[in-house]
RNA sequence: GCCCCCAUCGUCCAGCGGCCUAGGACGCCUGCCUUUCACGCAGGUAACACGGGUUCGAAUCCCGUUGGGGGUACCA
């Protein structure tokens, strides 16, 4: 039998990263073995069946390519099969209807205003065997009735789901574990429908630092912040497949088609893991250095255009194309191009107060170093060689060397310790008036 | 409270009874390179939660303890 997956979120008005590990893990496995992706949207409730709030959804998902092969399905668009289905078990008895006070109310049919619920059998025991964790079991006495159609005329979640599973032909259930302890209750739904029930596989969530499922409130769980922070798709798919699963032959980054061929469900592990940002900054910086530089250049262009910090008229295409080599190779997300080349499109470089302190404050002969610089910047011939000279000189004079030397030229002159090589900078891409004036500046504020 | 799940370096992953004096990656530290940072290279730090079994032999199997997490809605 062909496997079928789905990947059924509920939409909030973005892409979690949990449901974005759920959604890669359901593509996976369909891809690794020529089963089908199926998209369905669980907007059961009024507040989420909303246009709005799928479309970024849906666009979250192309952008990490994971692309399905049917849907979206919405389950607010099934709800006369959901109500059929309700009407059924009211009518063999299986479930009942019930008022406010959650007290049984007589009837074999439904009736406007009232809930339905699930009568839950005695002293049977719910048992399956998931693809991650084994054999897991529950006993039906520990567990309640539940609720399957609202008093508002609208379907349960657990009701929906396992109704739409069925309808869908649906084989494997792939999903967070949060949703584990409802498994015997969607089995009941299942069975009372006389539905086969599809095998399950539950992932181990993924928690922040303080070992708590990943929530929206407390952590950075949008795909769409890291897309606007510059991650790259590829990077981000590639760390989330590391995070309950790994590679049989360790080599942890590649592209996602190595990933689908090594993937199986059955080797993704149970423990928790922790959503590492330091980690995800690796991964990402090196699937950016190992990006063509025409496909760079395109990349970080969203970055340096009208949305950066600097007038978008001071922009020159020109020199920052000479800097592109360097900021490959040197940034961990392509937002920190920013940072890295701004000096040269500002006015006046943005003066990082930790880099004015180290290399101006605390550093010795700060002050002597920028006189000493801007003497013989004056009239120095303008080029890599003469400039790098002209500076160590200055700096030999006064026993540095050159690492320490030219700090406080760089900071005046970029506002940042951390940045390009500074000689080639200022020789190719600066004027000298300008290099000038700004050490001036800096000179000045000691 | 009750139910369920989990437990190897700080973190992620490998290990599925002997190849383990436990391997890789991130992080961190040291050195080299060096015009800062990064990259690269050479090293280093650091883990089988605890207690019982089973077995000739256990990180690997079983039980218990402890710890952590999830669930327990007319949310999904």
């Amino acid at each position: 039998m062909t496997s079928r997956v789905r990947f059924a979120p509920s939409p909030t008005g973005f892409l979690h990263v949990g449901s974005a590990r759920t959604a890669l893990f359901n593509w996976l496995h369909a891809r690794s073995v020529g089963g089908t992706f199926v998209l369905r949207i669980e907007d059961t409730d009024a507040e989420r069946n909303r246009s709005d709030l799928t479309d970024s959804l849906l666009a979250e998902l192309e952008w990490l390519g994971l692309d399905w092969d049917e849907g979206p399905y919405f389950q607010s668009e099934r709800r006369d099969r959901h109500r059929e289905v309700v009407e059924d078990l009211l009518g063999s008895g299986q479930a009942y209807l019930c008022d406010a006070e959650n007290r049984e109310v007589d009837g074999s049919t439904m009736v406007d205003g009232l809930a339905v619920r699930f009568r839950m059998p005695a002293g049977a025991t719910m048992a399956f065997d998931d693809i991650v964790r084994g054999e897991v079991s529950f006993a039906t006495d520990d567990l309640e009735d539940f609720v399957i159609w609202r008093s508002n005329g609208s379907p349960m979640f657990l009701l929906a789901n396992a109704v739409d599973d069925a309808d869908m032909g649906i084989t494997q259930a792939i999903r967070g574990e949060d949703l584990l302890s409802g498994v015997p209750k969607v089995l009941l739904l299942l069975d009372a429908m006389g539905a086969p029930r599809p095998t399950y596989a539950h992932l181990p969530l993924l928690v922040n630092e303080q070992r708590k499922k990943l929530s929206k409130r407390r952590d950075d769980v949008s795909i769409g912040d890291y897309r606007e922070r510059g991650y790259l798709p590829e990077a981000m798919v590639n760390y989330l497949a590391l995070l309950g699963w790994g590679p049989p032959d360790e080599v942890e980054i590649r592209p996602l088609d190595e990933i689908v061929d090594l993937f199986r469900i059955q080797d993704v592990n149970k423990a928790a893991a922790f959503f590492d940002l330091k980690k995800l900054e690796h991964v990402n910086a090196t699937h950016l250095r190992a990006l063509a530089r025409d496909d760079f250049i395109d990349r970080v262009a969203p970055w340096v255009g009208d949305d950066a910090p600097w007038p978008p008229e001071r922009f020159d295409a020109g020199l920052f194309s000479v800097m592109v080599d360097l900021a490959q190779e040197k940034l961990r997300t392509l937002g920190d191009v920013t940072r890295f080349v701004d000096f040269l499109f500002l006015e006046d470089p943005v003066d990082d107060p930790e880099s004015w302190e180290k290399a101006m404050v605390k550093a010795p002969l700060a002050t002597e170093m920028l006189d000493g610089a801007a003497a013989v910047l004056a009239d120095c011939a303008w080029d890599t060689a003469s400039v790098l000279a002209a500076v160590a000189e200055v700096g030999e004079s006064l026993g540095l060397k050159l690492g320490k030397a030219q700090a406080p030229v760089r900071v005046a002159v970029t506002g940042r310790t951390v940045g390009p090589p500074l000689f080639e900078t200022m020789a190719e891409c600066m004027e000298r008036a300008e290099v000038l004036r700004r050490i001036a500046r800096a000179r000045a504020r000691l």
